[in-house]
DNA sequence: AAGGAACCCAACCGCAAACTT
DNA sequence: CAAGTTTGCGGTTGGGTTCCT
């Protein structure tokens, strides 16, 4: 049912996800967020003391950013809703695809849970028949109330209200606001924020501190870093210049 | 039971928009 | 403002599974 694993001619791999890299990518982004996707693989799964850096460029993942970006989208991130579509659902989708076309992102923000890729995948194979065969079925579905999909929008709304309404210009991006990728690791904007500010706190991230592997090394070996430097469990990494 | 067709869905690709420098 | 980079979207594909003959 997945693509085979292979390797393009980068050394990344591409084709189905193994459990080790699922487990990867989740840790990484459920400890520190999707800071940078293109950079993200290259610290996933390096959870070792950062004098291990050896081992940190072995258990980095050999995935692209955006074979990243979308396994967690559309499989890892916790509130994704996976198996049968409810009647309602449907009748939404196809509401859904009647008034938008195929703005597959814009249906899945009105269906909690379920992902672009997934509605999509639904309708090639479930109902674009069904609505090509009959063509006036859409307009049928105007029948039901708006409110089962106000209800669902609803929803949705109560899941992400608490983050999205809080949030401050400087971390406007993605990563941390207009999606609803994290909102279910926190349980309330303040926890939300003591993460974030600890976020930018923690190695790989500072403004001052190297953001790829390749300018982190560099940096390393040239005795940048001075100050004591910390994860998020408050574990010393080290405070010296490394020789 | 075998094999071919159809189905299904995870994942890839190319492009454009958004953002940064 | 231009150029470069990153992100997100929609279309498409690869290949495993199920169904049919």
């Amino acid at each position: 049912m997945v693509r085979a694993p292979s390797f393009d001619k980068n050394g990344l791999k591409k084709g189905a996800w193994s459990e080790e890299e699922d487990e990867k990518l989740r840790a990484y982004i459920q400890r520190y967020g999707h800071w940078n996707w293109r950079q993200l693989p290259k610290f996933a799964g390096k959870d070792e003391p950062l004098h291990t850096l050896t081992i940190f460029h072995l258990s980095g993942l050999s995935r692209c950013g955006k074979s990243c970006r979308l396994r967690w989208k559309n499989y890892l991130q916790p509130n994704v809703k996976r198996g049968n579509y409810s009647k309602q659902e449907v009748e939404l989708i196809l509401k859904l695809h009647d008034r938008l076309g195929t703005k597959w992102s814009a249906m899945a923000e009105k269906l909690p849970g379920r992902t672009d890729n997934e509605i999509k995948n639904y309708w090639h194979t479930h109902l674009k028949k069904r609505a090509e065969s009959n063509p006036k079925m859409n307009q049928a579905t105007e029948k039901f109330p708006e409110t089962a999909s106000e209800n669902m929008v609803s929803d949705n709304h109560c899941q992400q209200s608490s983050v999205s309404h809080h949030l401050p210009a400087e971390a406007s991006r993605e990563s941390f606001s207009s999606s609803n990728d994290d909102c279910s690791l926190f349980h309330s904007s303040e926890t939300f924020w003591e993460h974030i500010e600890d976020f930018w706190t923690k190695p790989f991230l500072a403004d001052h501190t190297p953001c790829s592997q390749d300018d982190f090394l560099s940096a390393l070996n040239e005795g940048e870093f001075t100050s004591s430097y910390y994860f998020c469990d408050g574990t010393e990494v080290f405070n010296q210049p490394m020789d």
